[in-house]
DNA sequence: CTTCTATCTGACCAAGCGTTCAGTTCAAGA
DNA sequence: TCTTGAACTGAACGCTTGGTCAGATAGAAG
């Protein structure tokens, strides 16, 4: 047996990143066979190399997809004058869009220290790019006197923090719709930095 | 060769869990095998089975003992009356005790998925259980209209996940001390709460 | 119908895994 | 000094790992 019917690499190659994403996000990549994803797809494992050159980029490509995709969502928001404004927009923004892809956010940030060297550190920058956003719209807010903010820096990493724990907890059908959470979250961001 | 000299389980046991404590932080449990943990104390594998029965083990005695620890140390936390103080004084607390053990933090939010299903139930109960007394505070502050908090078992889990946040990033030396950073965080979770 | 190439199998490699255990050596008590 | 038991070694177990590759088969093109 070789060549499957009906095989073609524009449904493998997806089939394959999806069936990565779910495992590592439920078992964590270390835990995570080559093996387990290639019979998930319901392939021997030597057919993955076709699709990627190694396990290690197959994390990776996961993640600057993911923090790309955030990155240009983040950027296409509409701008507001008022940093209070675009303060409220950013969390909601970033509570939605997390709550979207909660796997893509876990192994994001739960994957950091398997990525080698330079893996890790255009990750990094990824993501300190997404966290200077934030930064600016504390810093232009307590410029303007409309938030009374100790630190910029860590204020915005408490708040980041705070709005990924989001992902932690949350499931669909719960108690709580996703906006009302988007709201609730923007919410406390808010009140915790206002002036 | 067989027995070292110098050797004594009092020293070889805490010797074993400390370096399976910093290895599994550093690159995860499941990338960290028992022979790399042996050779950091200076013995052989086998050894090591004189003190654990299995590697699950080792992970399920640190989270338990950890977080034992955190509930001992928060139930011994001086009372106050009023639930601002109370929460003052909780996240204060929960910054300095997290600050203290960088490590073990990490461990006990990010193996969880290495657990057995049975350990995992009796840490996630420990956890629960810390989780109530931050609860208990907005409940109670809520009541009596000291604060303003639309749900309050989200609101425990939006303040822990921010505060637990602070380990990712805090480095000894740094620009800030840990009790400025502590400062700095009950300070937002306060107004992030109050009416 | 034939040819070509994209797709996949199945066997294989060397290395490493968690765990066990018979045997060896040291420390401490008699 | 002798004995006993705690502490440890080193080899071995069966299995899994990430990765490679020659060969086989399917779909597409002519």
């Amino acid at each position: 047996m070789a060549r499957k019917t009906g095989s073609h690499s524009e449904i493998t190659g997806p089939k394959i990143r999806a069936a990565a994403q779910r495992l590592f996000a439920q078992d964590g990549f270390a835990a995570v066979s080559m093996r387990r994803i290639a019979a998930e797809v319901g392939v021997q494992a030597g057919a993955l190399y076709l699709y990627t050159p190694d396990k290690q980029a197959l994390l990776f490509d996961m993640m600057t997809a993911h923090l790309g995709e955030l990155l240009e969502a983040a950027a296409a928001l509409p701008a507001a004058p008022d940093p209070v404004a675009r303060l409220d927009r950013f969390a909601r923004f970033h509570i939605a869009h997390h709550l979207e892809r909660p796997e893509a956010v876990f192994i994001a940030y739960m994957e950091l220290r398997n990525l080698t060297p330079e893996n890790f550190a255009a990750v990094e920058e990824m993501r300190r790019r997404y966290e200077q956003m934030l930064q600016a719209i504390l810093s232009d807010g307590k410029a303007q006197g409309l938030f009374r903010i100790g630190d910029a820096k860590l204020t915005t990493l408490a708040l980041i923090a705070m709005m990924n724990g989001v992902t932690t907890w949350y499931r669909e059908g719960g108690r709580l719709s996703r906006s009302e959470v988007a709201a609730h979250y923007a919410d406390m961001a808010l009140r915790a930095v206002r002036a």
